[in-house]
DNA sequence: CGAATCTCCTGGAGGC
DNA sequence: TGCCTCCAGGAGATTC
């Protein structure tokens, strides 16, 4: 399940790519999130590959004539191969360049997304309503204490929301929060300036320990054999239900928020 | 506006 | 070995 650190690290091996120019675009499956538009061979031939940015979860990959919005979902990864290797079964998209480096979108559950922004990629509607980037400054404590003023859902749902803050997945969501020693269930308005300083620099933290341990792994992560390559992590919660807190050796609890696990340490988090 | 629920999809795990 | 059920989850769409 990439969250945003691999998507980060994703980006960072799609570098190779940089300045070189399209060949053939292949859609052997167009159904995914939103269907692939069947126009990307033509609008996407012979043009050149100029910048790879990242936003939130999209990898935004523009071209001379516009950008085009890679979506991981849940279950996609981006391979990039150095030739045109026969697909796989859940191997739905290709972007053959002319040195003959493919970059191929492997995504068996096909929750992920291949959208075309064209020249204004910053107004689409997926991007224009997106809060800002957890890393950069625009995400502080003032500004999370600010939002989270009238909410009175759980604070872990309310870091979840793409509108407030981008980046927050379900894992990383539980993480922060055992590191900044908050329980999740607490409603996101009765949380303080100061708890709100603990979490921000917590969410900060959790993603770039995981930044930095998936850097280490660029290698690997782009294998052309297609094995996975995602860091694994050592959690302090997640996935960890019944197992003994790292730090006060309770058992760590699973709750159901938002429809989502929650995992937590009743010790640790107090109320 | 906020909040709760539904939805897309398939592989993997567990039960019998 | 096979079949069934359940679960995972990003985030937009829908409804209240």
């Amino acid at each position: 399940m990439p969250e945003l650190p691999e998507v980060e690290v994703t980006r960072r091996g799609l570098v190779p790519l940089l300045n070189q120019t399209v060949k053939n675009i292949v859609i052997r499956n167009a159904g995914m999130r939103w269907p692939i538009p069947a126009h990307l061979p033509q609008t996407l031939h012979n043009q050149k590959l100029l910048g790879l940015r990242r936003r939130a979860k999209y990898i935004l990959a523009d071209f001379e004539n516009g950008t085009l919005l890679l979506h991981l979902g849940m279950s996609g990864r981006l391979c990039l191969l150095d030739r045109n290797y026969p697909p796989e079964k859940h191997d739905h998209f290709d972007i053959q360049f002319h040195d003959g480096q493919v970059l191929r979108l492997r995504d068996p559950r096909r929750f992920g997304a291949v959208l075309w922004a064209g020249g204004k990629p910053d107004e689409h509607p997926l991007l224009r309503v997106l809060g800002p980037e957890p890393l950069e400054d625009g995400f502080n404590a003032k500004y999370l204490h600010g939002e989270l003023r009238t909410r009175s859902a759980a604070i872990k749902v309310a870091i979840m929301d793409s509108h407030l803050v981008v980046g927050v997945g379900n894992i990383y969501a539980s993480e922060s929060l055992f590191r900044a020693r908050i329980h999740p269930e607490i409603p996101a308005k009765q949380l303080t300036l100061k708890q709100c300083e603990k979490l921000v620099a917590e969410i900060k933290a959790t993603l770039n320990d995981a930044l930095n341990a998936g850097g280490s792994s660029l290698r690997d992560f782009f294998g052309a054999d297609g094995n996975p390559g995602y860091f694994q992590q050592e959690y302090f919660v997640y996935g960890r239900t019944g197992e003994p807190c790292k730090v006060c050796s309770k058992p760590i609890q699973c709750i159901r928020l938002g429809q989502r696990s929650t995992f937590f340490c009743r010790h640790c988090q107090k109320r």
